[in-house]
DNA sequence: GCGCATATTTGGTATGTACCAAATGGTGGC
DNA sequence: GCCACCATTTGGTACATACCAAATATGCGC
């Protein structure tokens, strides 16, 4: 049991609670009714259902109210099912929607990740996906024009993997993925039809070649309430 | 660049560029002194502080001020590489305390997941594992009695994967992880230094012998700011 | 019914004030 | 030089208030 000493985890108890019992659903009341209600302060209130967001139990829809968060959706970064594929085999509704394709210069962090200079090209795309008509994650996938030729000119709005297989023949790739907790702003935090300054999780992803080389370099915004990472291995000591 | 049109954006770029250029190192100024520095209300100043900590750039230790964060730890959870090895590969100074041992009944997560029934005993064991001084993760590990018999009578603050090799001949293990974020409430905020609700990340971990019988059962609790979790992986489509 | 302008509600931002408790720094006694 | 005590500083909690902008509900004209 958590700490109830004080007034905003008192209400954060209870809310948790109502929660839990199922006795909230959808969303919840104003603000200034829930102050009425727990006779608190509205900052003090906030402070407790900024907890409650960071538990992943409730969430904010643009300056409309707070929502109970529906459950996440768990991701294993490591295996190569689709978005489509791991979605719906969890029962959620996924869509996709490419917001930008451009040809650009890769910044530091990418360079150095793939070993290019400066002046090499690069693809980049960014889509925002959703799952039940929530948009849980912006990626932004950039590609090495020099080892993924004429990558440009196809239709990056289809599946990314069938055309690594089928036009590039990597069917065989290693991948390097890092994991952290991190702040959404805008304008990614808008695609997410949430705030400045809201929680995310960010995953990096480095893919590279059977010799090492590296030839995609992906970051991935998500909403830290909609997302648990999952992993499945055998080891030996 | 993030927005800057509202005042906590501007002072949580303005110290974040602080950071950036090591013109802030070890300890910030005091919360009123910056109030004063930037012109704004302690709750406006707050805001951005706050920020600034789910960024993992700033962290607050008890009551005595703000302090730059030290890089992160990194940590690949599916490598059965130990604590004390993975920290020193990386620089810092490793130390562990353990904190709690009890033989206790399993709660419902625990007893589903290693499929017990309620009356089994459980050997529980809760420790604070700190890099260079700096508490970043509480741990708790459950070990079922009936697949590890007499598991209670050893020595629970010495290396654990030696034990499970050496005297439970658990050469080859399943590993069952999932990661996501979460609120550290006392008295695990407490074990961290850290504050009632702060921001965390949560590993949990389930053991397994070759067979898929699964014999122990973890739960990590870290700093957010203190992991990076990392993963390489070969695949093939 | 439908579309559009308007009023209301809602969360988001911001200020100021007050008091508390823990941590810290200093001071004096031994 | 060490320790106990005290004053000060610091962040943590909590209140009341005000205004803004976006989202939503309302109602009117057609």
């Amino acid at each position: 049991m958590s700490d109830t000493s004080y007034a905003y985890a008192q209400v954060r108890e209870a809310i948790s609670q109502q929660i839990a019992e199922q006795k909230l659903t959808g969303n919840l009341p104003s603000e200034r009714e829930l102050c009425a209600t727990y006779d608190v302060a509205r900052s003090t209130l906030r402070q407790a259902l900024g907890q409650l967001e960071h538990m992943g139990l409730i969430y904010r829809k643009n300056r409309s109210g707070w929502y109970v968060c529906p459950r996440k959706l768990k991701y294993d970064p490591m295996q190569h099912t689709s978005f489509l594929q791991y979605t719906t085999a969890q029962g959620f509704q996924p869509s996709t929607k490419l917001v930008e394709q451009k040809k650009q210069k890769p910044c530091k962090e990418i360079a150095n990740a793939l070993e290019l200079d400066g002046r090499t090209s690069l693809t980049s795309i960014l889509r925002v996906r959703s799952v039940d008509g929530r948009a849980v994650v912006v990626e932004e996938l950039n590609f090495s024009n020099k080892h993924l030729p004429n990558i440009d000119k196809h239709d990056l709005s289809l599946s990314i993997s069938v055309l690594l297989k089928n036009t590039y023949h990597h069917h065989n790739v290693l991948y390097d993925i890092a994991v952290e907790s991190c702040c959404l702003f805008n304008p990614i935090a808008q695609y997410l039809n949430t705030y400045d300054g809201a929680l995310g999780l960010k995953v990096t992803r480095i893919v590279r070649d059977l010799e090492g080389t590296a030839f995609e370099f992906d970051r991935e915004y998500w909403r830290h309430d909609a997302l648990m990472i999952e992993n499945k291995a055998k080891l030996h000591f």
